[in-house]
DNA sequence: TTGACAAAGTGTTGTATAGACACTAAGGTT
DNA sequence: AACCTTAGTGTCTATACAACACTTTGTCAA
């Protein structure tokens, strides 16, 4: 069966740029896939696919992540739209770009499980691109270092149960600068959006540190009386 | 002639969302044309159409405030891509909005002799909209808002040359809160982006005051060195 | 011409926040 | 028992922000 129309119309795309961290590492993460058609066959590219008619693009999105990865709770938003003609060899195809970020402590045995065509790839050392799907993560990469200074989105990419210092690191390897030790732990439990657990940290070889929680309803609560969040 | 695919396909439309700043009214405003064909015939709506198809974005929808409005050098930025099935009646389609900021000064002409299909309306005061362009006008209010703070956006919404009390009231309207004479002077004229001009206001009936313009120039060397505008 | 009006223009002070900075505590390893 | 690694903690200074009221300048009308 086809489809005909009067005019010509675009294919239309969504791409996912997944963000995960990597914590012994200190790294931050993105999920790739490898292309296994033309074009770019055995290329990495970002999880996407072609917009169904009857879904919303954040649907779209989500089913796309859930086809490819396996992954499907998790924090989604709309990053931008790239529609150069040029950009797919098969024809003017236009892109609603998606960022995600995951608990990749979640996720790391599907991701290690998996196929060998879904891997992570350190954000400092990516392989060559299908698409411009290099443009499309460098966005990504510029948003999320200017919005989780002024929205605790960091904590989607911790698992629940978090030390001060991973948390110091997340901030550290998202905007690439250091941060004071004593001056960020004022800052942050001075918001009071934390909540101090009874446990502490497990099998590490130096002192445990102890595990905290971020306070979501209290966040909420608080951003209603006009609190602004900022690191 | 037509068009075949072997998939269904969205319309991809653009959309923009035109702001201009009514200095004697001090009120933000929205350019929007009448409808006159169907669906929504004679509903106002924000100006956009069809994306060609060697054409980017952006310039599809400079193209089209070109062919609608007669309006050609402005500030446009992408805003955020809406495509929920059942957004547009004639089918699935998918609109790319952009926000513009005019110099409305120097457009007062043009858009007060133009057919009655295109009039600015204050953003306090908008008719019923055709499709969800009201949902993109808000989207774009919260972002212009959002933004202008930390990028200095602001003067593209103001003539060339400019007065302290005309900066303050625009950023008074855009914020929507009120702010001190003195330190709101202070902090501007602190960042030293604002060349005091050799000219002053004309034809009022008061005191005349300073005109100032922005030093772009000097404002692109300062980013470079890690300068943050912020209001 | 002068008085009323309207907006321009101008500093100080207290308060809060950001940034710089170094040592002790705890727990596991050798 | 000594060592290694990370956790955890407080003060001071400089800067930025917020609150606050009066004088100046020019136009217009009586």
């Amino acid at each position: 069966m086809s489809h005909t129309y009067k005019y010509p119309r675009p294919s239309v795309t969504v791409d996912c740029v997944v963000f995960g961290l990597d914590l012994d590492a200190d790294d931050l993460k993105i999920l790739l896939i490898q292309r296994s058609g033309e074009p770019f066959a055995g290329m990495w590219a970002l999880p996407g696919g072609f917009v169904d008619m009857d879904e919303t693009l954040e649907q779209s999105a989500r089913r796309e992540l859930q086809e490819e990865t396996g992954i499907s709770r998790l924090f989604l938003e709309q990053l931008y739209t790239f529609g150069d003609p040029g950009r797919d060899p098969r024809g003017r195809t236009i892109t609603i770009a998606y960022y995600a970020l995951i608990k990749m402590s979640d996720y790391a045995i599907q991701a290690a499980s998996d196929a060998s065509d879904v891997a992570w790839f350190a954000v400092s050392d990516l392989p060559k691109l299908a698409f411009d799907h290099d443009k499309i993560i460098q966005t990504a990469l510029a948003r999320l270092k200017g919005k989780v200074r002024y929205q605790p989105i960091g904590f989607e990419l911790l698992p629940t149960k978090f030390t001060l210092s991973q948390l110091q690191g997340l901030y550290e390897v998202i905007l690439e600068r250091e941060l004071d030790k004593r001056n960020f732990r004022k800052k942050i439990l001075g918001m009071g959006l934390l909540v101090e657990l009874e446990e502490i940290q497990k099998d590490v070889a130096h002192r445990a540190a102890r595990l905290y929680r971020f306070d979501e309803d209290r966040y909420k609560r608080l951003v209603k009386q006009g609190f602004n969040f900022e690191i």
